[in-house]
DNA sequence: TATTGTGAAAGGGTTCACAGCG
DNA sequence: CGCTGTGAACCCTTTCACAATA
């Protein structure tokens, strides 16, 4: 299979939300011209993106807006719900939970695991907080498909290298910390302080923005 | 001044971290190859990358720990602190106030504005929530570097107007909704969705993993 | 000898421009 | 005629490879 950037499967995703909301609008088509004018980009771009995927336009006519987006809802594999475990039940863990549009996009955090012992045992709607000492039971009992870890930087070693051990492939690591590589494990890093950086750095040096666009 | 790419400024970021790191192991000098190695990149792009802004080793040595971090340091602009007005006092914006990281790297919270009035009045620390209509009142009273939007996507759009309206230049935004693009004004998104997006597409696709560094 | 700093080459993503087709 | 799909050109980032130097 082609080799896609990554580029290219974030701007995928940003269609897809252009195109529900063009679908809300009441649009029945939309030319590559009129989803690239949403995004800041050029139309060559919208079409070379949808070509590594394949051939969802007319020629003279533009994309159907609906049959678009549930060609790309494929792709990424938003046509299925996602099953997350959550590991810190902070601030952050909680943020995230309450976090509408993960469930929207077809994401249930469907466990919660805490060291704190005062946390474990309470209930954030209909799913209980465990301790973490159950990672594998709920693995077990539970079909995870990512680890959502919403903790300290100092715990977030050992506790990426217990997941890892488990079995879990794929995590998205809100600690700023960068977790090591591992074969076969993909770690994705939302890392803020880092987004405060960038921003201070183009304050600091009036330098040209980065991206204006998707 | 050159133009310097986004990933390369994202790549100082962290290693600036990793220097604060090695520091506080003792490490006094430090090889572009380790520096590499931290990150899982080649030593090259690393010297590549600080030569965008000077000579900072000593061929045949290496770098001095505590001279680079504290060049990086200024090049980033964290040898100042940066005043943050946070707009929105829910489960993110809580989240956000008690990310102990911001302070750390020089950021502080020191204003905060909510539209809901039930939250309006209450303290966080020693920063009062404030009514947004006093938006004006407070970019007067206090010099406001970044305004950090964690509003939900609905009212974000005339929020975001607002802000850019009174002034605001710098935007981190967590709203799940891509903000028109005006001159002048950065806006950094933070979308929680997409990076969850970016993961399912690998687990669906089975595709190669798009980094596995920083 | 070890390791930086950097031109030059390679690689990969974006844009161009036009053939193809409704 | 209008707009897509795409090979080729272009451009930016990364990697190479080596002269410079502690």
């Amino acid at each position: 299979m082609l080799r896609i950037s990554e580029s290219t499967v974030r701007r995928m995703s940003h269609y897809y939300r252009f195109l529900q909301e063009m679908e809300d609008e009441g649009q029945v088509t939309v030319s590559s011209q009129k989803l690239a004018e949403r995004g800041n980009i050029t139309p060559a771009k919208v079409r070379k993106d949808l070509s590594y995927f394949g051939s969802f336009g007319r020629r003279g006519l533009g994309y159907d807006v609906k049959e678009l987006k549930e060609a790309i809802k494929g792709i990424l594999g938003l046509d299925r719900r996602w099953n997350l475990l959550l590991i810190g039940a902070g601030n952050l863990g909680s943020a995230l939970f309450s976090f509408r549009e993960f469930r929207n996009a077809g994401f249930d955090i469907v466990a919660i695991l805490e060291r704190d012992a005062a946390k474990v045992g309470k209930k954030w709607g209909d799913v209980e907080i465990q301790d973490f000492g159950l990672l594998e039971t709920v693995l077990a009992e539970k079909k995870i498909d990512m680890a959502v870890l919403a903790i300290p930087a100092k715990s977030a070693l050992p506790v990426a290298e217990k997941l890892i051990q488990s079995g879990i492939k794929t995590i998205l690591n809100f600690a700023p910390i960068k977790l090591p590589y591992r074969e076969g494990v993909t770690i994705r890093d939302v890392n803020l302080t880092i987004e405060l950086e960038t921003l201070t750095f183009l304050l600091q040096n009036q330098t040209e923005v980065f991206e204006k666009s998707i």
